[in-house]
DNA sequence: GGCACGGCGATTGCATGCAATTTCTCGAAG
DNA sequence: CTTCGAGAAATTGCATGCAATCGCCGTGCC
């Protein structure tokens, strides 16, 4: 091979490549099941296979990939039963999120959080839905910093990403974009107000309702998306 | 080199690496900061050092191990904050555990907790701390695994793993065996009336004290055990 | 005496090579 | 027509080799 790095920033080329091989996954443009060839993507990214294979190693340990010894890796996939239990967690990890931002925010945390919220009704009212995704993201992540644990915001973040895939579609669903921002209103009430069990209940609430809405799709159709990183899923 | 695998069972080499050198980070052998080099490591296990930097990797990804581009890896240096951010997932997480457990349980589910939670009284009597540990992971496990939910069990496993190195030393604590009993009695006590928030708080209650008579221990010496993989961990 | 700089040794990062396992292909037998 | 099997091709797993980078140490300069 010849050339140099030509894709992605910086960082050692095994990153390099569990970045570009785990976007992939993440958004969808490679789906469970892909057989994942070391050559090929040695040979599409202009690396040896030694980064491939350590990439294709760590994003296994992430659970992202799935290793069968001898017989190549493939794009990992999750049974509906496993699916279930992420999208379970997921409420969970969240609820716990919006308890401890409602007890423990800063108040410029708490003001940059309302401020956001409020900016996104706009969105709604335009039915600007990319617009929306974006402020949806940086709302919840917002909610995973203010929790102020950095394990939890681990554990949430590598859930979510492990997730994304099977949440692209949900807008498709009338009125999600409203009935969203309600939801997203009850939570920003309730952490304003100091109330953790609220805030945490109403994050739980949130997020099984978009994860009802999601797995109407998540059977069925794997979507096709481009390779670019995008802001990745929404609710 | 030459010969053959000498140590651990089956798998690819890489795997006997991740949990040799796993094992060895989460029972306190290599304590945090310790440099791995990857040519000792190699020579020490009698493998070339592609398997070893996989391994490493894949450590990397999992949490356990620290590593500077260019700078070697170093066993993973978990601050006191970062750490009682874990400490405090775990109590979380055990929540969850434990109150998805009273209400999901099979009955011969909770027949064998119970029966194991019974058993495990007689240690206390006898101030058999050794056995005690025996039954108090296989306590905790049992509850890991009646929530019925593959993702958080995962994460919970993770989570205790990485905590194991800094709750060694808790049953030094006199008076902590039956004090834990009696935590462990409130929890079973919850789940066998199927009562889900109760079981959560007491299991949360739990951990939390654990976490208390875990970090007088976790701030000056690191134990250094033994090699062979043992049951971690108490609580 | 302290600090900057340059060469040297040690270590990491990646590429390549070879052996082992698996899968594919094709043919023959039932 | 299906099934089984032997051989070949492809692919993975690991070892080794080489270039690049980092840290160390000694030297010279301020």
């Amino acid at each position: 091979m010849s050339g140099k790095r030509s894709l992605i920033r910086s960082g050692t080329t095994v990153d390099q490549m569990v970045r570009a091989i785990g976007d992939r996954i993440v958004t969808g443009f490679l789906r469970p099941g892909e057989k994942l060839d070391e050559t090929s993507l040695a040979a599409r990214f202009d690396v040896s296979r030694t980064p491939v294979r350590e990439a294709l190693g760590q994003l296994s340990a992430m659970g992202l990939v799935e290793r069968r010894p001898n017989r190549g890796a493939i794009v990992a996939v999750v049974t509906q039963e496993h699916l279930a239990s992420m999208f379970e967690s997921m409420a969970e990890l969240e609820a716990i999120c919006a308890r401890f931002s409602a007890e423990r925010m800063t108040s410029s945390e708490r003001r940059a959080l309302e401020v956001e919220h409020q900016a996104s009704a706009r969105m709604v009212r335009l039915g600007a839905e990319e617009d929306y995704e974006y402020f949806n993201t940086e709302f919840h992540s917002r909610l995973y910093r203010g929790a102020h644990n950095a394990h939890i915001y681990e554990m949430t973040v590598m859930t979510r990403s492990r997730l994304a895939p099977f949440r692209r579609a949900q807008f498709m669903l009338p009125g999600r974009l409203a009935k969203s921002w309600q939801e997203h209103d009850a939570i920003v009430t309730a952490i304003m107000r100091g109330d953790g069990v609220t805030a945490g209940n109403s994050a739980k609430d949130h997020v099984s309702i978009v994860s009802k809405a999601s797995s109407v799709f998540a059977l069925g159709e794997q979507p096709k998306g481009t390779s670019t990183t995008m802001p990745v899923t929404a609710g």
